[in-house]
DNA sequence: CTGGGGATGGGGCCC
DNA sequence: CGGGCCCCATCCCCA
């Protein structure tokens, strides 16, 4: 089953915001944290081995890259210093803290917000923008869940991405309204345990650690990546020159690089 | 140019 | 239905 089964991408907004420069252009975006840092902190697990197994798959990638191009909609047009967070605050309570990446969060978030509706993601992603003014028709979001009958899709009103729940469509609206926020710099993000993430480029902490070095990482995924290096079968293959590498980023890179054309 | 680490985004699954 | 977590993907940066 395709892993973006619920979601039909007209061609999805790849790229992420650029929070660095949502830092420096954005002043007085001061953050007014609905938890304070050393909720933030405190949120953080204490340091937990990850006993990485390691079970890489050996398959080696023939095809892939579907590289796509953006298409987005009205969201696109929007400068990046959007999603700021003028209301995020308030969304912030909804799951500021409760993320957790490795072990458990020890406290729970000030949660203000709960039970997240539809109207009032809708209300609150037009008060997150409040300059936009009114959106294209087409975009009108959560219409779907107006006309179940004639149409299932549920639209977001920022990119226009239609999915086929709503929970689905819930939480990609936070990929823009951002409700997450960091207590120590500010960043703004979708989801409580990419903030906990995040946290933890601030504390150095480094729960997941390789069981064949003694690295560690903040990020599992990041360990994963890591693991592939002490794999002598590289997954991802060029089919142009058979070169293998261990991370289809760097396939990528090759390709793009010289290979994409022949043999190099 | 390549390899690798760091950081982040987002959909899916499970409870 | 929502939260939490998983996994995959990708970009950036540096050695």
């Amino acid at each position: 089953m395709p892993r973006s089964f619920l979601v039909r991408k007209s061609a999805c907004s790849r790229r992420r915001p650029n929070y660095s420069e949502l830092h420096d252009s954005s002043p007085e975006f001061t953050f007014q944290q609905p938890y304070d840092q050393a909720h933030l902190l405190a949120a953080i697990p204490p340091p937990e081995v990850l006993n990485p197994t390691a079970s890489l798959p050996t398959l080696i990638w023939d095809s892939l890259l579907a590289p796509q191009a953006q298409p987005i909609g009205w969201a696109s047009l929007l400068p990046q210093e959007i999603p700021k967070v003028v209301e995020l605050t308030s969304l912030s309570d909804e799951d500021s803290g409760k993320g957790s990446q490795p072990p458990s969060p020890p406290s729970p978030a000030p949660s203000s917000f709960s039970s997240t509706s539809a109207s009032s993601l809708e209300a609150e992603g037009y008060a997150a923008f409040p300059g936009l003014g009114p959106l294209p028709k087409q975009l009108s979001g959560l219409s779907g869940a107006k006309d179940p009958q004639s149409r299932k899709a549920f639209n977001c009103k920022y990119c226009n991405k239609e999915y086929v729940s709503l929970g689905a469509l819930k939480m990609h609206i936070r990929s823009h309204t951002l409700p997450c926020v960091c207590g120590t710099c500010g960043k703004a993000f979708s989801r409580p345990w990419l903030l906990q993430g995040h946290v933890r480029t601030h504390t150095g902490e480094k729960p997941f650690s390789c069981s064949h070095c003694s690295r560690a990482f903040a990020d599992r995924s990041n360990l994963r990546a890591h693991l592939q290096t002490h794999s002598d079968v590289k997954k991802y293959q060029c089919k142009t020159c058979s070169r293998t590498f261990s991370r289809m980023s760097l396939l990528h890179k090759h390709q793009e690089s010289g290979c994409s054309g022949g043999p190099r």
